[in-house]
DNA sequence: TTTTATTTTCAATAATTTTTGAAAGTTTGA
DNA sequence: TCAAACTTTCAAAAATTATTGAAAATAAAA
């Protein structure tokens, strides 16, 4: 497998996992890209190297943008705007569990609990509402503060935390 | 909040989430509802009360079963067939980070240690390639070691685990 | 201020995914 | 063996989501 080979079978692969957790195909293609680029690229090399079209880079560089794991940047001397990643895996992994604690997870947790909460009146079917709302709810509880609390920590805490736990 | 307000917020709320792990919105919702009913349901039941086709109901169904979540029962004296969901929520979650494993992660790692075998030409584009491919290797391979360590272990592992790493 | 370079927006279109429903298939019991 | 009860399959339709491209907006330089 040569460079060229290897570079788009990453871009491809990483573009279809995009869809598995919730972003799509462009978007994870663009992080992808930059990702193993040594230098920042500008919007039309991302168009040309994808091959998409100017508003779909604009929007998914945006939204990118938004989850903290694409930066702008700019060269003296041009006008024109380049684009970096998070080059730190592990950083970028804490900035995703930030941003999804926050966009699903938290969410999800609210409405377990008012669920959760409605009145017991002894029918069998309010009893296994409450029951298993109140399971998930704990549960979305405790992954919630795993996550925050990978967020918050230092580097090599994760690793550290892992090895500590396969031990 | 009634009990049909609460059972229906659930379970479009487990129907939208599901989009975002990867799994369609009837799926999930057949999956909701078998989670809090007290009974087995039979298809006509899972049809009616979601106001979903007969062969969307059995393709999902189908694919609930492929994951190891959902159950047929028999009743006796009766042709048709009747479901249920796992109802123990750890078990639940055990379950799904195995299959996710296996149809996601593990593919994954694969393709991520082939690419960061490719030969070092000395370019910087080719050792970023590796670089941060080894990267997401070994970021993968710790998750997946995780995954499949909860995966083997009791019930209340879990639980227990995630309690002393908080602290 | 005007021109030029560049990015953003968004309605229209394309691509993909989900859902339907009727026909084919299966299983059970008469 | 046949008919009834039930489930599965799959091509077509519907719904959803992603993408394009050109016009509008923005920002820098002349």
């Amino acid at each position: 497998m040569n460079y060229d080979e290897a570079k788009n079978k990453f871009i491809s692969t990483w573009g279809s996992l995009g869809t598995l957790w919730g972003i799509n195909k462009a978007m994870a293609q663009i992080h992808a890209l930059l990702l193993i680029s040594p230098e920042p690229l500008s919007m039309e090399d991302i168009m040309e190297q994808l091959q998409i079209s100017r508003g779909n880079t604009s929007m998914n560089l945006r939204q990118l943008m938004d989850w903290g794991i694409v930066f702008k940047e700019n060269k003296m001397g041009e006008r024109k705007e380049y684009f970096t990643s998070e080059k730190n895996v592990q950083e970028l992994a804490r900035q995703i569990a930030k941003e999804r604690s926050r966009r699903e997870l938290q969410p999800t947790i609210k409405i377990l609990n008012d669920v959760s909460n409605i009145e017991e009146d002894g029918t069998s079917k309010t009893k296994e509402l409450i029951k298993q709302t109140k399971a998930l709810h704990e549960m979305a509880s405790n992954l919630d503060i795993i996550m925050n609390k990978v967020v918050g920590q230092d580097q090599n805490w994760v690793t550290k935390a892992l090895i500590k736990l396969i031990k």
